[in-house]
RNA sequence: GGGCGAUUGGCUCAGGGGUAGAGCACAUCCUUCACACGGAUGGGGUCGCUGGUUCAAAUCCAGCAUCGCCCACCA
């Protein structure tokens, strides 16, 4: 092996090596672990987002394939509609080409180019990442194959009603003239004012011949068809049933009350425009009231306004306020903070706007999607998030699914302008089936995005054609995902998976921390505070930052990452760079122990000493934990738990612990620790592999067939080997074990203790005498020579009645004294001073574990277990500080 | 307005009714033949505030504060 490990080298060449092998097609097996990929938008690259998502789906798949389930983990990219035509649009303007200009058709064309380069860029990405995708069988929301089924669902919700075509407010965005769903809508609170204008009654009402409306939208003035007062607002109730004259319009139009009003807020007067605002628009219908339509699809005044028709919607406030102003109907101007919708994509304003759009119907989808979640039958990790989807699930509203672009699937509806005949169909017709005339044109409208990817389980699954596909990988197992889409995308899945294929789309739904910039913002493009994978895999390499990123998935719903992108490009972050350091810990721990291997043949792990008792013993446990935290999803705890193990257990201790009889012990000690080593390590590469699959990969390659499977590893991956079994390594767990290695730990740590205290060579044997019970004198006596190894001890006493030598320092510990002999270089008061510091702890510590013990209430309801350690804790005190307070008189 | 989450050492985060944890950073020592992306030893926190439940609260509950997210709404 290498010396150093250089993932930029290494990493390439084993995603080559396992793509070439097969390794990451579907394996079989026994249980189903299907995974369908949240299919990234072809619009741009890899963001942490993915990153995370995509780690987490990786680690848990390669988790299920080592354990022998079959597993089958999907691939695909999403079109996005409005996201990509935006960038596509964006990208022939700069070189001087309008989309308006060469037409649908070529503009579509443009798209496909642009997804074709794009998606294969996230596609490599992920590829870079490790991910054991199949890469052989990309989907894609636009392939043929998956525009049928997306065509197959509009065609049949459409004829069983579920789709239907109406008039309503949607969100308008004038630039990209299409409707954004709320959903896609975002609020921003923007500095505006309440503009107070007066509108004349038609006759005058006791005296009053005016009354007050206030706006933030003056310029909808002209689309007016009514006013609005409060039901509980008893000065007004005189007014209802009057009319007043719209002023430049002069059109007469009723008072009435509506609950929708808020008698304190603004004047109490709201003016109605059912065209140009939602609220107006259910006032309107319930008090059937004009829908009068003033602007175009450009948010332009439409002709027959005299003067304002032909201005921008910007323009007509303007002129519409002076008007006012000019014929002293302004009453006043008021500032406010007024929260207005954006075009998520283009950030335009967004106009309510009335225009014909096509709808499902939820009432029938939602019920049983509710009841599957209440069940159970879908399950959230963590659990909170079900109610986030019950929640949005009861307030559902009907889904607006019409898109006024060019870039998605087509609205499969056509039209016959001769006789009036319309139908949803599977195929083309440019003949009217109903009347036989030529013309018949389709909807030029396309689809929400979602209204494709809703069908992403089961439509890459070779739905509807070829329902065999998805025996058995259907219902897939677990779909991870960030939360902001749940509403957007897992309920939708939900819905429709239920309908067309009668199961769920997923049995679990894992919810990930959303990954925020360091100040604990939401990393964005517009602020520059994100971070680019790539570069993280570029500076750290993919294992750093897959292990990083899941020791981050937490309960928590959001985490900030602490990388930061410096000036000059250069991407720092302790947390991967930690994570780096354990990537090259383990190839260095591998490396000793495969440069130690001379004379070995396979053979069964024996615990021949009591540090391989105990390293065996915390080796079965870390199987069980990593397999069961994986099963629950608790991968954080996976991998955390996993490095201590690796670091602190097996390279601070039980390597160190094998180098005395590894490199000078008889031939048989000396195989059976190679074999212990083999069987350890081999165990925790296989343990680490699902989230640091290169290091691990590279490694395995070079090592022999361990006690664990005993098969050579010629031409078979880590990946493809099968996962530790927690049951057949449990008989390893010994408890007493590792209380006795505790013990002895403990005295070595004592030694290092006095030792880099009084600053001795690490060469220096020190002669330790330990005074200690004689059982715990054994367990230290069996340990000797671990003892002797790893604290350089010379002489070493142990024993009931052993005495303090002169010129050695004193340490109390749980029972023990233990003296270091220094030899004369005793720091009287220094040690004076650290015991007395200890002494003081101590009696602190004892003095809350008697107040415990003296409370009547505690020793009454206290469970017998709780009551017992305090007691025991309260003697271990005792005896600690009459040790501690012996030592210091004992110091003059 | 409704909901959710966070608040633990300088930083990023675990934990979670009964002796406060990790990594990074910091201090001291060590280039000993796996590893200086290392080893050893240390220093550092009354677990946001106020109440409540309990024999016992950093941990459970309520209120408050601050930060963040989601949903809804705003003439």
């Amino acid at each position: 092996m290498p010396k150093t490990y250089d993932p930029a080298s290494t990493e390439p060449r084993l995603i080559q090596d396992w793509i070439e092998g097969g390794c990451y097609q579907r394996s079989k097996g026994v249980g189903d672990c299907t995974v369908v990929i949240p299919p990234p938008n072809v619009t741009g690259m890899l963001h942490m987002g993915h990153a995370m998502d995509d780690t987490i789906q990786d680690t848990l798949v390669r988790f299920n394939r080592m354990r022998g389930v079959s597993t089958r983990w999907i691939l695909g990219t999403d079109h996005a509609g409005i996201a990509t035509q935006t960038k596509v649009d964006k990208h022939l303007k700069e070189q001087g080409i309008s989309r308006l200009e060469i037409g649908r058709e070529r503009f579509v064309d443009a798209c496909q180019d642009w997804r074709r380069e794009y998606g294969g860029i996230i596609v490599e990405q992920i590829k870079r990442m490790g991910c054991s995708i199949d890469f052989a069988d990309e989907k894609f929301t636009m392939s043929p194959e998956y525009a049928r089924a997306v065509r197959k669902v509009f065609c049949d919700w459409y004829h069983a009603g579920l789709i239907y075509r109406g008039k309503r407010i949607v969100n308008w965005c004038p630039s990209c003239t299409t409707a954004i769903s709320d959903d896609e809508a975002e609020y921003r609170d923007e500095p505006s004012h309440l503009w107070h204008l007066r509108y004349p009654l038609a006759e005058p009402v006791d005296g009053i011949d005016y009354i007050t409306v206030a706006t933030t939208r003056p310029e909808t003035m002209l689309g007016d068809t009514g006013v609005a007062v409060s039901p509980e607002d008893p000065e007004k109730a005189k007014l209802v049933g009057h009319t007043v004259m719209l002023p430049i319009v002069n059109r007469e139009i009723p008072i009435f009350s509506d609950w929708h009003v808020d008698k304190d807020f603004g004047t109490g007067f709201v003016k109605v425009t059912p065209a140009h605002d939602p609220n107006d628009f259910a006032m309107g219908a319930a008090h059937d009231l004009p829908q009068i339509n003033v602007f175009d699809e450009h948010a332009v005044v439409v002709p027959g306004y005299g003067e304002f028709s032909g201005m921008d919607r910007d323009q007509a406030r303007e002129a519409i306020v002076d008007w006012f102003d000019e014929h002293g109907l302004l009453d006043h101007i008021e500032d406010i903070e007024h929260s207005v919708m954006h075009c998520y994509r283009c950030d335009s304003a967004l106009e309510p706007w009335l225009s014909e759009q096509w709808f499902v119907a939820v009432d029938k989808l939602k019920g049983p999607a509710t009841k599957v979640v209440e069940d159970g039958e879908v399950t959230f990790y963590p659990e909170r998030w079900k109610q986030t989807y019950l929640t949005w699930m009861e307030n559902l509203k009907d889904w607006c699914i019409s898109r006024q672009l060019w870039w998605g699937h087509r609205i499969p509806v056509y039209y016959c302008d001769d006789c009036g005949w319309e139908d949803a169909l599977m195929e083309d017709v440019d003949t009217c089936p109903s009347c036989g005339g030529h013309h018949v044109r389709q909807d030029e409208d396309v689809l929400d995005t979602w209204f494709s990817s809703q069908l992403w389980t089961f439509a890459t699954q070779g739905w509807p054609e070829r329902p065999e596909e998805m025996e058995g990988h259907h219902p897939t197992t677990v779909l991870v995902t960030a939360r902001d889409i749940i509403a957007l995308w897992v309920a939708r899945m939900i819905m429709s998976s239920l309908y067309f294929t009668h199961e769920v789309p997923f049995h679990d739904v894992f919810i990930y921390a959303t990954i925020l910039a360091k100040d604990g913002s939401r990393m964005s493009k517009s602020k520059g505070n994100g971070v680019d994978p790539m570069q993280l895999i570029d500076t750290y390499g993919a294992d750093a930052m897959r292990f990083n990123l899941l020791t981050l998935v937490t309960n928590n719903q959001d985490v900030r990452f602490d990388a930061v992108t410096a000036k000059d490009g250069t991407i720092t972050s302790a947390r991967t760079d930690a994570s780096r350091a354990f990537v090259t810990k383990i190839w260095n721990a591998s490396r000793f122990v495969l440069m130690n291997m001379e004379g070995y043949t396979p053979g069964p792990a024996e615990a021949a000493t009591p540090e391989d008792a105990w390293m065996l013993s915390r080796l079965a446990k870390m199987v069980g934990r990593a397999t069961s935290d994986i099963e629950a999803y608790d991968l954080g705890d996976y991998a955390r738990s996993l490095q201590t193990f690796f670091w602190n257990d097996l390279c601070d201790w039980y390597i160190e612990l094998c180098k005395g009889r590894l490199l000078h012990g008889a031939a048989e000690e000396r195989l059976q620790v190679q074999r212990n080593l083999a069987f350890v390590l081999d165990s925790s590469l296989r343990l680490l592999h699902p989230v640091m699959p290169f290091v691990t990969e590279a490694i395995w390659d070079a090592m022999p067939a361990s006690g664990l499977d005993g098969e050579p590893h010629d031409g078979r991956f880590l990946m493809q080997a099968a996962w530790p079994d927690p049951a057949s390594v449990s008989p390893f767990e010994n408890d007493g074990a590792e209380h006795d290695f505790e013990i002895a730990r403990r005295v070595v740590e004592l030694v290092r203790s006095a030792r880099a205290r009084y600053r001795l060579s690490p060469k220096e044997e020190l002669d330790v005498c330990v005074k200690v019970s004689a059982d715990d004198a054994a367990v230290i006596e069996s340990q000797a020579s671990f003892v002797r190894g790893v604290g350089r001890v010379g002489s070493l006493e142990v024993g009931q009645d052993v005495a303090k030598p002169e010129g050695s320092v004193s340490f109390v510990d749980a029972g023990m004294e233990l003296y270091v002999v220094l030899g004369g270089l005793v720091d009287l008061a220094g040690e004076r001073a650290r015991l007395e510091k200890e002494l003081a702890a101590s009696r602190k510590d004892l003095a809350g574990v008697e107040r415990t013990l003296a409370n009547p209430g505690f020793v009454a309801k206290a469970a017998p277990q709780v009551i017992e350690a305090k007691k025991a804790r309260q003697a271990d005190l005792a005896t600690t500080i009459a040790q501690l307070e012996a030592q210091i008189s004992d110091l003059g």
